[in-house]
DNA sequence: GATTAAACTACACACGTGTGCGAAAAGGTG
DNA sequence: CACCTTTTCGCACACGTGTGTAGTTTAATC
């Protein structure tokens, strides 16, 4: 099993000490032009990489960044990674990416792993169960850099990158009361994340806003899956007073009302409006095409990435909190 | 700045030397049962957690497996990468995760950089433009595992994990010419690439079983994007024979050439019948709902893993390249 | 040609963990 | 009580890289 060349070998072909390889490679002013150019040139010629695990080991400041996802295989989620990784692969360094599987016990372990392989830090969306922020805490004891984004953590103070979902809820809640519904449900997320209650605060200060009332059996609190949409909607379809409009915390739920909907033989728009939110690609070629806001996934995972190395390189602005708020847009289909 | 503690901190509090704390905490039989004790008791009181950057250096193993593939966005690679991850993650390992963006130049400098953090193992799918396999080459020339999927290198002898791309184009092709469609044409990829040459070849040997003469005119090589089906069904529609029926190289190119389709006023199947290879979760809800040939992306993230993993750990078996071929499904919609 | 500065190289130690070996302490045997 | 075994622990060195500092050689100056 032959392995990687190191400062060593290539020291020992040159009759140098391997410290002056060192510092021949990292252009010392203290190695001679002609010993520096030999040095460089047998690098190449023996491909030599440095071994960065010796080289973080020493400088006490690795190279790569964490993130925790839900998941990584839903279409929001992996754009985000997306980002993530063009920003950090540009600067250098490199992403360790974990997935909680919506179970905090996964985000607990992946954090601890995370800490032990030293990330230089950590980027995560929290999971529907996360119900303690010890582990996040841990971390920032460390005096490590986190930032959340999406589904952030409130108990802790970090700098978070978001979207607006206040004001997209509110935007597509007033759109459905300007095409004239009046009776319009929510199906919203879970309870303990900040995204769904912002959503739910943006539908319910709409209703308000237009002195709708607020009808509590009209609010379905699931969560963010497929499978809630159509539990909801199947509740929601039971009511003696049925919704003539359905404002989801998210397009998969949606996608999940569209099938209750299909399923009871009713038409989206006319028998009941759909509006969601993510703007995944599924939106756009649903049947009907599905109204929704628009988040911009691959700038959050750009803005969030940019944001902690920001912070990783300037190690005194420690405490300082940043928050970033991305808009988020009406993308009007044929749905309502 | 707080830092982690290690087993120094701990040795200095205990009086201990920390040789003796670094047995006490591998269960080494040396150590006397209460030494080992108090070892762990404190430590948990600490938060200690062991660096593995120092460990793997020392033991020349690291616990981190490096992922290259073309895109993280798109819903195929998330998914195989979702299935690596909980493999990985599930035997200790950690994922580092690039994307080349279809240019081999990333993909060279991630596996360069993959190689300086020295991954225990290396699993890709290979972009579009990578006509050049010499980092590849580097890598194993190291004595490190790799393993392709999907998108496998033929330069290369190492094991790989792909579907029948060869039966699944077969089956769908032969699927249209029993629906009675004659005129069948190809979408298919880059050249280059093995996927595309294989699913060309199972259309091309279908129509010969069945005696349906080979028309180049009904073939157009692209690429694997939306863009690549547009130009192509574009092309293909200008033809004085029009093609009755298309099978799509993957079903990003379908809906391109869905749009096509509609936007000439033509209707699927009546019309044009449209086939796709991958069964992407649009795939379901387009209309009509595409007819599309099944590949089962989890599972091939999970078995590379898991073959990557068995390579890792049994070091003598470095030379026996292993080959999975998952079987892939006909998933017959309302498109043909 | 002696003196001093400049140019270059090498030694020692460090980062955190792991291991072979020897030393010290404890226990057991005749 | 001397001798030997066993238990328990510490020392030295290693992994690959980096840095402060001391040492050696070369060049420059008078």
């Amino acid at each position: 099993m032959k392995s990687s060349p190191t400062i060593k070998d290539i020291a020992a072909k040159l009759n140098l000490h391997y410290t002056t390889v060192s510092r021949a490679l990292r252009d010392h002013p203290d190695v001679n032009e002609e010993t520096r150019r030999a040095v460089k040139d047998l690098a190449r010629k023996m491909n030599y990489q440095p071994n960065y695990l010796a080289r973080s080991l020493k400088r006490q400041k690795s190279n790569s960044i964490g993130v925790i996802v839900p998941e990584i295989r839903h279409h929001f989620f992996s754009t985000v990674i997306s980002g993530i990784e063009d920003v950090a692969s540009e600067a250098g360094y490199v992403i360790l990416v974990a997935q909680s599987n919506e179970r905090v016990e996964r985000e607990i372990l992946s954090t601890n792993v995370f800490i032990s392989n030293h990330v230089a830090g950590l980027i995560a969306s929290i999971s529907q169960t996360t119900h303690t922020s010890a582990h996040f805490k841990q971390f920032l004891d460390r005096g490590k850099n986190l930032v959340f984004f999406d589904r952030i953590c409130e108990d802790l103070e970090t700098s978070t990158v978001v979207v607006d979902d206040y004001n997209g809820a509110f935007m597509a809640t007033e759109f459905l009361i300007q095409k004239g519904y009046s009776r319009i449900a929510h199906l919203a997320g879970s309870k303990n994340l900040l995204i769904s209650k912002n959503r739910f605060q943006g539908y319910f200060d709409a209703l308000k806003k237009h002195k709708i009332p607020y009808n509590p059996n009209y609010v379905y609190w699931g969560g963010l899956q497929e499978e809630n949409g159509k539990q909801g909607m199947t509740r929601l379809l039971k009511l003696d007073e049925r919704p003539d409009a359905i404002f989801a915390v998210n397009d998969p739920v949606a996608i999940g009302a569209y099938e209750v909907i299909h399923q009871h033989n009713l038409k989206i728009p006319d028998d009941v409006a759909v509006v969601g939110f993510s703007n995944n690609p599924i939106s756009a070629v649903v049947s009907p095409p599905l109204t929704t806001v628009h988040q911009p996934a691959y700038e959050i995972g750009r803005k969030t990435c940019e944001m902690l190395l920001r912070q990783i390189e300037n190690p005194n602005s420690a405490n300082s909190k940043e928050k970033i708020v991305l808009n988020t847009k009406l993308i009007i289909r044929d749905s309502a």
